[in-house]
DNA sequence: GTTCCGTTTTGCGCTATCGCAAACACCGGG
DNA sequence: CCCGGTGTTTGCGATAGCGCAAAACGGAAC
């Protein structure tokens, strides 16, 4: 079994309040795993037999209707969690999830989890409030789907993928996995249509620049003005 | 003080797993609290102070957006817990809670939080699911507002509302507790006039019976039908 | 270099739903 | 019993964004 180095993960709030040696303790009984571009790491409905951390790469995680429809629920970055479906009480994972770079990830198996909980309160607390945080965000959610317009969801929602993964560049701000317009139509609850145009206006308005699969923000203090513009603030 | 009487609350599912000494150990640092029909319990933003167990009477979460509109998160049904602002590491409350009708809560100090879940893991194991349960939910919500029309998304909240408080009739079930078409409709985003139309459609056909703040649901499986069609299925 | 496939762009008509406005109904209070 | 106020109903444009369709584009594989 592949050990893992205790040094890259005693940083993550996942592990705040614990101390090294039950750090290696909790470690000792995970594996490690790799998964290449667009594999899938768990299909929604399937066992939940395992939770992940997820060390390097991207995870999308993406809930399907019974038709067939699709909404990204959210995108995985490297240190945080993902399929704890246990923990919260599911047999089933409630939700697919995609590597969509190669990517690297810890795996304990689902039965682990009872004991580390009981064992290290932290371990349990901090799941709580990450858990709670996911909460927040799908409540900002909904409200934006409530109240904005599609313009301004979009904004938003990349303005939070830029600032959870983006990479700094000279002027703006690239987002550092590829994304499509459709995944993007997905997080935001429109059409990949929709996004199209949207992104196409923003273009030729030099606020960003894109291509396939691939977002750069040029502007984003522009962007950030869009995303808080009212429905109504007209363009002048 | 007013003691509480452990009976109340022993089978709630937050307690499940705590020993009876344990449950009036927890008691005793909660104080009980009435709020009439139509008072504010916590605000939005302000110091969380507190968290909460509904006893009788039913509360609802809303959270405002900076320009004034709000969305209506969830209602709180007796047994429910809601205020957990802290557990999830916020210091301010995200939502403003108001009760709908004259309710009765468990008051704890938020500075106990801690002390509780460490010394129970039952009940940090307890929460984490319930936090977990209402993500699952949120979720849920996400997905219909991106994939479904304002009349299926409609069907869908009063079911859930049914489901969770309704009060079952001779013939249908009775949300119990008042609740007015601005708050549905801001419970699936959209507005009061296109809930009222929607009712008013349904009530004509005899799916409703509604009032001032007040709905039954006389052929629940005639709206669940209504719930599950698809966006192109015809009336034919 | 060429082919093939998934992604993106764009045009165009359509419609579900909003937004505004006005009239109503119901309930509690005086 | 009447009054005032909140909640509800309904009509009538206006429109944001969808849905369909087709074309252009870009990358990867061979």
């Amino acid at each position: 079994m592949a050990r893992v180095d205790t040094s890259l993960v005693t940083h993550l709030p996942l592990f705040a309040g614990v101390k090294p040696d039950e750090l290696e303790e909790i470690l000792r009984e995970a594996r490690s795993g790799r998964y290449p571009k667009n594999s899938a790491i768990f299909e929604q409905g399937a066992d939940a037999q395992s939770f992940f951390l997820l060390l390097h790469g991207h995870v999308r995680a993406a809930k399907t209707t019974p038709t067939g429809e699709q909404i990204v629920v959210r995108y995985v970055a490297p240190g945080e969690t993902f399929g704890l479906a246990m923990a919260i009480g599911l047999a089933h994972y409630p939700a697919t999830a995609t590597a969509v770079d190669d990517s690297v990830v810890l795996i304990w198996p689902t039965a682990a989890w009872p004991r580390l909980a009981e064992r290290f309160p932290s371990l349990a607390a901090n799941t709580l409030q990450t858990v709670g945080a996911r909460l927040q965000e799908s409540h900002t959610r909904i409200l934006e789907m409530s109240t904005q317009q599609v313009e301004q969801r979009v904004a938003h929602a990349l303005l939070r993928l830029a600032k959870q993964s983006g990479k700094k560049l000279d002027q703006g701000i690239e987002i550092d996995f590829p994304i499509s317009r459709q995944d993007i139509a997905q997080m935001t609850g429109t059409t990949l249509h929709t996004v199209s145009r949207i992104l196409s206006g923003w273009e030729s308005q030099g606020l960003v620049e894109s291509g396939r699969q691939r977002i750069i923000l040029r502007e984003p203090h522009r962007i950030v003005v869009l995303a808080e513009r009212s429905a109504d603030s007209g363009a002048a």
